[in-house]
Parts: C-alpha cells; structure tokens; sequence
DNA sequence: TGACCGGGTGTACATCGTATGCCTACGCTC
DNA sequence: GAGCGTAGGCATACGATGTACACCCGGTCA
C-alpha cells in the first residue's frame, strides 16, 4: 500500500544491487553505501537487499569482484615478451582502478579471494610461469609486486580523501615542516620539476617502481635463479 | 555517586587514553576499540575521552603515531653502508608492527601523517640522501618503497584476520580450485618445499622483495641515473 | 570573593548492520 | 482447478556506535 505505484518494478538481483552500489560509491563516494542508502536508492526496503547479498562483506566483495571483472584480459602473449604483457595487464588494472577512486581502499581491505580476483591474479601467474618462470620465482615474484598487480601502490606523500578540514586535529599538534629537511628536501625538488603540480606525478612513480621491480625480476630469470634448488635452509 | 570509590583515580591524559587504546587492540583487537569499550577499561565516561581526542580518527592516528615513535632509530651509519642500514631500519618497523597484529590494517588506512610517522620517513629518506642519491631518485625510492616502509607488505595469498566462518560466504559461490591451475601449481610447489607449513613464509618474502629492490636502487644510484638531468618529457 | 577553566559526567540523537517474522505472488504437481 | 512450497519484498525491532550539548565540580588566580 504505501509503495506509492505498484508498477512492474523490474525485481532485484545480485547484479543489480553491486551495480547499484558502485554507482553510489562512484558518485558519493564508499562511505555513502549503507544497506539503507543502497536500498532507498533502489526504492526498497533496506532487509531486501539481504536476499541477494549475504551482509554488508559480501556486498563489499561483490562490488570487487565486478570491478575487477570488468579488467581487460590480453590475448595468450608470446613468451618473449612477458615483461610488456605483465606491465599492459597491471596498467590495464590501473585504468579501472583509477576510474574509481573507492576501489583502491576497498581491495586493500577485503580480505576473501573472489573469483574475478584469483581470475586477475591467475592471468599474471600465467605470464610468468609461460615465460619459463620456475613456480618458486613466480610465486616470489608475485609476492613482489604485491598490491601493484592491482595498479596501485600506496600514496606515501598525498592525502587521500577529501582535504582534512583545517578545524580538526587540534589535539595533536600539527608538524613542523622544519623538522624534516630530508622530506622538504625532495618535495621541493618535485615541485621545482613540475611547477604548478600539486602532490606526486602517481603515473610517473607507478611505472617507474614497476620498471625497477620488473628490471630486477628479469634479471634474477636471465640468472637461471630457478634452477638452483637449494637457495636456503628449508 | 555511581564512581565506587571517589579514591585518586590518576587523571586521565593523552599518553595514557593511547597506551589503554594499544592495549585494548593488542588484547581484543582494533574492533574491539571503541569510545565506549575504551572508556569504560580506564573506568570513566565516554565522553571524558573527547577531552584528549578530537574523535575516533584521532585516537587512530594517535595509535600508530605512538606505536611507530617505538621505532627503533639507528646510528648514523657511513655512506657506504646505506643498504644494510636501510634494511635494518625497515626490519626493525617490521619487528614493531609484527608485534601488534592491528598495526598494519591502522596503518594502510590512515590518511594524515603524524610526527612518528614523518620521522620515520624522515630518516629513511635520509639514508639515501646521506649515500649520495640525488633528491629526485630518493623520492623515487620512497615511492617504489611505498608500505614496505613499516615492515609489511600486502598478503596475497593468506587470509588476514579470523577464520572466514564456514556458514558465511553463501552467496557468492566458492570458486573452483582447478579453475585456477597457474595459482594451484605454485601453491603445490610452495607447499612441497615446506611441508606442514600454512600459508607462505612472509618474513621470507618480505627479506626477498626487499633485496630486489635495493639491488635495482642500487643500479639505478651506480648507473649515475641522479646526474641525467632530462629524464623524460617534463 | 568571584570569575575562570580544565576535565569528568549525563543525557540524547542519528545512524548503522541485521535478526526475526509475515505477507504475497508465482510455479509446480496432482 | 486445488493445494502448496518457495522466492522475494516488507515491517518492526534490537543493540551498538560516534559524538553534540549542557552541566557541574574543584582548583587557580585577580
């Protein structure tokens, strides 16, 4: 009665609710999905929800795992030239990532491994493992890269987030910059290198960090690191 | 009335809000940590906490920002010795968080960089400085260094935090072992060469990726990479 | 003496996740 | 068609959380 037109409203899915709350965390950002918020914007009533979502951890792993569903997968690469298809794989990650900006926060704190996640981390163990990569490498090699293989990596100098509201923090007293010449010293220097930028090129030190670790990869595999068997103790 | 005894109860303080706070986290958890649980451990009101902490993001910082002051800080070591002293640095925030298994969640999420945290970064940075990298390679550095800073580094394949309940998760099917070959096949041979073990040898990993990155910064600072003044476009 | 003030108290509110039970419409079998 | 299980949406309610606001008490200092 109170649903104010019975219309055939389209009924509710799985899919449709995880796309409903990205695009809620797309335009409000990933504080702004409650169960309650998701649900007036579905226009049902929040219990709905939960006969398509197990609670609040499943929609937040859902959410993921479309996400990163919707990350590009190359065509079989040659062995030759695993470094460029690693590196095209994890900037294609980074494209969708970076297109919204709650996925960062929400992969770092999810802790199950769903299937579009083990799909992304499977592709990648591929490329090694096709290149002649020992399983031993690859497994190390992936440990390596860490969050990376998602396309991001933790923003040391930034603030995420909204800017911090210059009234708070009153308690612990704000830092003097004085206090830290080594850090002035480079932040300088980066400001100097891009007049008018503000924070960190992030593209720049992502591919950058990437080229290092790859560089350093490559060069343990060229060393036939994974044929020696025994490397320690165990 | 309701306070028992109106003995000298000890007033309260920041230093000691935050000590009750670590404690509290270290015995029960982060989730445990709440104004109210927190209060009422140091036997007082909730609100009498907000007279030594702007709110809850406050408490947080001042958490890890007294967690990370337990740091230990090295010597100044000889230009020469940059990598070990950097290693050592960084295992020794390893060993701190490593201690207080809430750490490495608080810190990945936390946003403003208290004076701990900035002095660790701080004397990091000044290693390298001090070894002769120019301001922009270091800051480079800091970047690729990114979280393994504090000691940790993300876990792929673990699963942080309790068991996931097996009733739980009913929602989203559990994916299929065999879909994932690649994963399964370095799982094996991890598991093969450290029978009885669960999960991976993190600290191995993290003294690994360490290595492999200090050896590519050690390139990079050998190859004279600081003295090329145009490095790319900007 | 009286004003101030640092610090602890008490009450109250909005919001959150979600347990539990009900009600309705659809599709199945007999 | 009669009976009925079931999927999906609804209504209510509970406990927990962060914190705004007003108060009050004991000291210090003019």
């Amino acid at each position: 009665m109170p649903r104010g037109s019975a219309s055939a409203r389209e009924p509710l899915s799985r899919g449709r609710v995880l796309r409903a709350a990205i695009a809620l965390a797309d335009a409000e950002g990933i504080d702004a999905v409650s169960m309650r918020r998701l649900a007036e914007g579905l226009g049902v009533v929040p219990m709905a929800l939960y006969k398509h979502v197990a609670d609040k951890d499943d929609l937040l792993d859902g959410m993921v795992d479309t996400l990163i569903g919707d990350m590009p997968a190359l065509q079989a690469p040659r062995p030759t030239q695993w470094r460029g298809a690693v590196r095209d794989t994890i900037l294609g990650a980074r494209a969708v990532v970076a297109a919204h900006p709650w996925a960062r926060r929400a992969i770092e704190t999810r802790t199950v491994r769903t299937p579009a996640v083990l799909g992304h981390m499977e592709r990648l163990t591929q490329l090694f493992l096709g290149a002649g990569f020992s399983p031993d490498l690859t497994h190390h090699v992936m440990h390596l890269l860490g969050n990376r293989i998602w396309g991001f990596s933790p923003e040391l100098f930034n603030d995420p987030g909204g800017a911090p509201s210059p009234t708070k923090r009153r308690t612990s007293g704000t830092p003097d910059p004085q206090d830290y010449p080594g850090i002035l010293l480079i932040a300088a220097d980066a400001q100097a290198r891009r007049p008018g930028a503000v924070g960190c090129d992030e593209d720049f030190e992502f591919d950058f960090a990437l080229g290092v670790i790859l560089d350093g990869v490559a060069r343990l595999h060229r060393s036939k690191w994974a044929s020696d068997a025994a490397r320690d103790g165990g």
